[in-house]
RNA sequence: GGUGGGUUGGCCGAGAGGCGAGGCAACGGACUGCAAAUCCGUGUACACGGGUUCAAAUCCCGUACCCACCUCCA
């Protein structure tokens, strides 16, 4: 059975083929640090660490680079706005996107480039693509230079696009393009902005254009050709588009696939322009759980729209705590084989849906073997494998709380075990009045009692 | 104007010609002193109108509504 998955280069679901056996070159297109992470940010990252997880699942050798876009017109105006270096907001940001990634078991990338560490290499490609023809300085004195879109024939191949059909931007400032729909590789520095965000180059100080980041890194750490591009679906133009014709122009032959993550959306809109605060990470994670969060993210289909709701995280977060509950209840069972109907859902365009339906099945039939005192390990196994390729892992350290939430456990549970020891002795003499009094009085503590077979155990509501 | 996507049961969310994915909620049953948890069972869902087919949520034509990209955006 073969990984297949959606090329937006083709539209079509098709066969992977690696360039080299054995081996993956994937470039995702990451954030430019300019504010707090807010859900939508982050389902690339889980998306794409679910790939990467997957791949290496199949036995790949993958190498993984996501850029960080530390400068940029955002972060110079926030920046100037909140009286800020620009890179001390990047570097603030930075860090708060890692933290994000951290809550959410977003394994790190290979390597995580930054734009600002990679001037030279632009520059080198820049000065190649003139010297092809591709590119010109622009001619009024700016210090900016333009990819020379009508230079590049195929320009527009990737999202089927004729440029006379496209709409040039309303604010497409001419500034010495030969056609509005040339693009900036490098724009000469302004009077207005800081000293310290332009380097020197052959055409004045200035600093990089969006789009040539990712051809510079792709190509530097991955090769001038390598086999997935990633990133959300409004990056395919311009972004991608261009990224796609500069590379290509400069003699590589860029990614084989590209892979596009769909938007999350509130009340219809795209979290960009909405509201902001509520979503983003920290405040999502102060009334859930990373895991939550992540399992909510991965029930949807990574192509398919989500519009975010409070409500539908509620549903997911308490489907997710029945599969915990029966690993709990099925007890230590270390991770065992990937069911194939598992396997063959993954395999399937990174199908999660369909891949978590089958941890259901197993929940269910495990859950069955438990009420009739069978063994229940198998599919336990079964289930902790299913979770650990998605990341997904209650067990897994990397979702242990606190240093302190274990002497926490440790307390309530001797606290609690008193109550339990009076209300057993309650039921004893058949006294439920007084035995239910105690349970009360324990649920208003926010601690729930349920009577199993092996004993009355607790948790917290 | 160009390009791409969507509309599935109370809700979330898969599927993409032929046994009703899965989850949440609800209801009934088993279990329980009662609960909880768990298991078993219960739903004539595919925007609308035509058409193709032995068979369509899935294909074709048309209509409506929604969204994204074409300017910075995951």
């Amino acid at each position: 059975m073969t990984f297949r998955l959606y090329d937006t280069a083709t539209r079509e679901v098709r066969d992977f083929v690696p360039l080299e056996e054995g081996k993956v070159g994937l470039y995702v297109c990451g954030l430019t640090v300019q504010s707090e992470p807010h859900v939508g940010h982050v389902r690339s990252g889980v998306n794409f660490d679910v790939l990467q997880r997957w791949l290496r699942h199949l036995g790949y050798d993958v190498t993984f680079i996501r850029n960080v876009t530390d400068i940029d017109d955002k972060i110079l105006t926030k920046s100037a706005d909140q009286g800020l270096a620009w890179y001390e907001l990047a570097y603030r940001m930075k860090r708060e996107l890692d933290r994000a990634y951290d809550a959410l078991n977003v394994a790190p990338p290979t390597y995580e480039p930054a734009a600002t560490g990679h001037v030279p290499e632009m520059i080198e490609l820049i000065q190649l693509l003139i010297d092809g023809g591709h590119a010109y300085a622009a001619a009024d004195g700016s210090g900016d230079v333009y990819f020379d879109v009508r230079s590049w024939p195929q320009y527009g191949e990737l999202t089927h696009q004729r440029i006379d059909d496209m709409e040039a931007a309303e604010d497409a400032d001419p500034r010495g393009k030969r056609d509005p729909r040339d693009f900036a590789l490098w724009k000469g520095r302004k009077d207005s902005e800081p000293e310290t965000a332009s380097w020197p180059s052959p055409w004045g100080r200035g600093r990089p254009g969006w789009h040539i980041e990712c051809s510079a890194m792709a190509g530097k750490y991955l090769g001038s050709a390598f086999d997935i591009h990633g990133g959300g679906v409004d990056l395919r133009f311009p972004h991608h588009e261009n990224e796609q014709a500069q590379s290509r122009a400069a003699g590589q032959r860029f990614a084989s696939y590209w892979m596009h993550n769909a938007w999350i959306t509130t009340a219809g809109e795209k979290m960009s322009k909405s509201l902001g605060n509520s979503l983003t990470i920290p405040a999502v994670l102060q009334k859930y759980r990373g895991i939550e969060l992540r399992y909510y993210l991965l029930a949807a289909h990574y192509r398919s729209h989500v519009e975010f709701s409070f409500d539908a995280l509620d549903e997911a977060a308490a489907g997710f705590r029945r599969i915990e509950s029966f690993l709990d209840r099925a007890g230590d069972v270390a991770a065992g084989e990937l069911p194939e109907a598992f396997v063959a859902a993954m395999n399937d365009d990174l199908g999660t849906p369909a891949a978590i339906a089958v941890v259901y099945d197993t929940v269910r039939q495990g859950n069955a073997a438990l009420g009739n005192r069978d063994d229940a390990t198998p599919y336990a196994a079964q289930v902790r494998a299913m979770l650990g390729v998605l990341g997904l892992d209650p067990a897994d350290p990397v979702w242990a709380g606190a240093a302190d939430d274990q002497r926490l456990t440790d307390a309530v549970d001797a606290l609690v075990a008193g109550l339990l020891e009076q209300r057993a002795q309650a039921r004893a003499a058949k006294d439920f009045a007084t035995a239910d009094a105690i349970r009360d009085r324990i649920k208003a503590a926010g601690v729930e009692v349920e009577d199993t077979p092996d004993g009355p155990k607790w948790s917290l509501a």
